[in-house]
DNA sequence: AACCGTCTCAACCGCTCATGT
DNA sequence: TACATGAGCGGTTGAGACGGT
């Protein structure tokens, strides 16, 4: 027995958003709040899935989002933060402020993609491709020297984590996070894995820390966590794994 | 001007995860 | 513990924009 799905899709409008609805669902969230998507069609009078509510919220109508064209700097993040996360874009969209998964997601099979692979660089892997020119190889060395990135033990394991084995992936949709090649991410990325200024005073490995936090974010700078509420309330806890020990 | 191929990105789909009962 | 439900994620699709011929 499947599901049930997630509204009457008999009932609901699909498609492009047209501006009346845009308008009403603004309306709505503005006196009511983010929340409740399930039920919030009904209550705005919109003929759309709550599912649909809010991806038009996330992705478009948020009062502050970034529109624009990316710049080299959030280029040159996305990259570092895909070569550690793989394609979690939640995750990378969560230290770009202003910028939303899919937004990123498409930016990335659109242009730093194809990006990558003029420089020769596998953009799955972060490695110089096979067969590539001798050029194209050392300009990718040259990048990915660049992608030095301040690490902690914990996010370098996280970031190098071993694909599961195949007999555990028996999901066909969301394997291809990344390194399908069996080797570790990007295992010779010059990855900097001394503990920040910050971390290193502040949170010894031993202790569960935020994820973000561990990347160099403070409060407030793109991470939403709270930093002076520490704990299963306040940060979303990483925990450093022990050696030998994977995700 | 018309056609065609390519590109972009908003939106959808199917799935997993998190949480409540 | 098991199940139901809602939220969120990542991959994919398709309509419209754009550029070349």
């Amino acid at each position: 027995m499947g599901r049930s799905p997630c509204c009457e899709k008999a009932h609901t409008n699909k498609g492009a958003w047209t501006k009346e609805e845009d308008e009403r669902l603004v309306a709505h969230i503005r006196a009511h709040g983010e929340g409740c998507w399930r039920s919030l069609p009904k209550a705005a009078g919109l003929l759309r899935c709550g599912k649909s509510c809010r991806l038009r919220w996330m992705n478009y109508l948020r009062p502050d989002l970034k529109r624009g064209n990316f710049t080299d700097d959030e280029d040159e993040l996305i990259i570092r933060l895909h070569s550690l996360l793989g394609n979690k874009w939640s995750l990378i969209a969560g230290q770009l402020p202003g910028r939303t998964d899919n937004e990123i997601k498409n930016y990335w099979n659109t242009h730093i993609k194809r990006k990558l692979l003029a420089s020769g660089i596998d953009p799955q892997t972060h490695r110089p491709l096979r067969g590539g020119t001798e050029a194209a190889a050392g300009s990718a060395a040259v990048q990915l020297q660049h992608m030095t990135i301040p690490l902690t033990t914990a996010a370098a394991r996280f970031a190098a984590k071993p694909p599961p084995p195949p007999e555990s992936s028996n999901d066909s949709g969301r394997s291809s996070s990344g390194a399908s090649t069996g080797e570790p991410r990007c295992p010779d990325l010059n990855l900097d894995l001394s503990v920040g200024p910050a971390a290193a005073a502040e949170t010894p490995t031993s202790q569960p820390v935020c994820l973000c936090y561990r990347l160099g974010l403070r409060a407030g700078e793109a991470c939403s966590c709270q930093a002076d509420n520490p704990g299963p309330q306040g940060f979303r806890y990483f925990r450093p794994l022990e050696q030998g020990q994977y995700l």
